[in-house]
DNA sequence: TGTACATCAGTGAACGCGCGTTCACTGATGTAC
DNA sequence: TGTACATCAGTGAACGCGCGTTCACTGATGTAC
């Protein structure tokens, strides 16, 4: 987690202690959400003093965007990954499922598993943009863009009627989104795993109903 | 907000200034969410000493705790009025269907108007049971318990097929709750509010489809 | 090739703030005899 | 009916804490001549 070679006193090379604080941001995200991205903890475990940062960064809330902007691209990482390990299936409407099936996998898994780190790549205050499409920000596409693709290789493979692909992203997304955080952060969070298991099905079996 | 009648070092009457620090803690919440359930806040406006609040709750999320179950009462109670409030149709079965949107109806318009209070509801640690149904605290059927009466209405009205019935409140639910966190405090909260009713109606078809 | 100087990224010390919480207290209310 | 006393719910003052942020500084790096 520390800096390493530079002496106490040392100056590291060029863009080194921002990218480190946001690194250590983001541990602070996966720890305790997005209230728990602390710039002074952060510069602690950088291993710089504290007004270090306002070399980096205008102010906190600055730091925290940068913060909640690699958090979900961490989450559009995963739900690409999961897409690519789909295993192809002989019949193309079935291929299409699972990559869909996958894409919602993802979503939920990296929910549970860093619950922080997905409230806060949901905690950036205004822009939809970042979450909601248009890439631009070097991390690759992002959730709603991988899902739009999705649906478009679902009305190809003749799953998804063509009149009702328009906007069928948000109903879908909507479904995802609404058990990840009632089941990790919201009244079933505490509710036993093989239960939560079975909810995710019931969840994707009214998804693949209602397309 | 002010306790008024007893002078600036008067005892009020029995049990007054506990409710009256719960009604500001729902008046913080309803602005600023969980977090600006301040103890000293709400003392503040109660017009009492910061430590008075201690004879009442034993620390800080005690008092949380009880302004988040107020919360939750609030939204059913909102649901409640709705369902009351909703027309009787000629055909049973449209009557049920009506009866679930204004479910929904109440869920999101209590979201997008209250948006704190709906965070404040849902950020009670740990006890799923005060959501997820059997009252008990004096406030009336609880939110998950609405949806489920609802379920059973559509079952006996013949709309629902009785072998979906089962544990279909999630999915339900799951749909609802996601677009009110996306559209409210998620990336699509800044959307023009046309749009918003767009997406509803969106997932409100997706929902009928699926049951 | 060497010197003068601007820029950049760090240090050290301090600030004010508001928070939750604890202490010893006081005066009003209700009960026992 | 009157007095003694326990209980209860408030006051007043203070605590330590960690936070974000600002100030004046210093030393290393890169550039101009």
């Amino acid at each position: 987690m520390s800096a390493g070679p530079p002496g106490p006193s040392g100056h590291r090379p060029p863009g080194q202690v921002r990218s480190a604080l946001i690194a250590a941001g983001l541990e602070l995200a996966r720890a305790g959400g997005p209230d728990a991205v602390v710039l002074r903890e952060a510069t602690r475990r950088v291993g710089v003093v504290p007004n270090a940062a306002y070399r980096h960064f205008v102010d906190r809330d600055a730091l925290l965007a940068d913060v909640c902007v690699a958090a979900m691209g961490e989450l559009a990482r995963r739900m690409r990954e999961r897409v690519a390990a789909a295993p192809e299936q002989g019949d193309p409407k079935q291929t299409a499922i699972a990559r869909l099936d996958a894409l919602g996998e993802a979503y939920l898994e990296f929910a549970t598993q860093d619950t922080g780190l997905f409230a806060t790549a949901f905690a950036l205050p205004g822009h939809l943009e970042y979450a909601a499409g248009r890439a631009g920000h070097g991390l690759g596409p992002m959730p709603f863009q991988l899902l739009s693709t999705a649906l478009d290789e679902l009305v190809t493979a003749g799953v998804l009627p063509a009149e009702r692909r328009p906007d069928a992203e948000y109903p879908i997304w909507s479904c995802l989104h609404g058990l990840a955080t009632l089941t990790t952060s919201g009244p079933l969070r505490e509710i036993p795993e093989p239960i939560v298991r079975h909810l995710r099905d019931q969840v994707f079996g009214f998804i693949t109903r209602g397309l």
